[in-house]
DNA sequence: CAAGCCCATCGTAATTTTACGATAATAAAT
DNA sequence: ATTTATTATCGTAAAATTACGATGGGCTTG
């Protein structure tokens, strides 16, 4: 990218708002979440069964879910649970039904 | 991408809600749309004067914003005026609604 | 018909995203 | 200490995204 202003400074809620968007703008991100909601919790392994995708593809989607602070990882060795962050999740929430009025 | 399983089929609804969460995944475009809901509508000029962002930068985020559905444009001449898509929007706001329980 | 205004599109470049296989890391169990 | 199970990270490659300036097309006005 040719970038003359570095950054445009936007307000916070925007920046969330699309940073979220940006989180929930794949297909594969939206399954995911909607499996973590119907199930309330999972192991990374459950949706590699569940998705035809490689285990290190369902790795990156969950490492930029957990960035975008959607969810969150608990260590319950050897395995990983992943759970909704419930705190961003109702940020998020608010903010898309702001958005949407 | 190396792609081995070519499409993954998802729910339409997966599909639709992830489309939408793109084309929001941009603060530029969030903020485009937040002004076209304060305006009602506007024109193409209006947004340039708005953002510190090329006028084709502009055009392609409008563009994006109208493939996925969400705003549509009407011929002003020699202006183009957007608006909000109104059944599109009411179809995202419930899938986001639904999707945030 | 020419000139001007407004906007989309084209061509281009840097960056990011998406996907894979292979490798490394971590903790438990043997 | 070695093995096993599970998951993250690395390296890589193709494609998409984001941005710019320049060009072109459509419509109105002179």
């Amino acid at each position: 990218m040719k970038r003359s202003l570095g950054h445009i400074e936007y307000k916070d809620d925007t920046e969330t708002l699309a940073k979220f968007a940006k989180a929930l703008g794949h297909p594969t991100r939206i399954a995911i979440l909607k499996h973590l909601e119907s199930q309330s919790c999972c192991f990374t392994g459950d949706l590699v069964d569940v998705f035809p995708l490689a285990q290190s593809t369902i790795s990156q989607h969950l490492k930029e879910l957990k960035n975008a602070g959607l969810i969150q990882g608990e260590l319950k060795p050897p395995k990983i649970k992943y759970c909704i962050n419930q705190e961003n999740w109702n940020i998020a929430k608010s903010l898309f039904q702001d958005f949407f009025k």
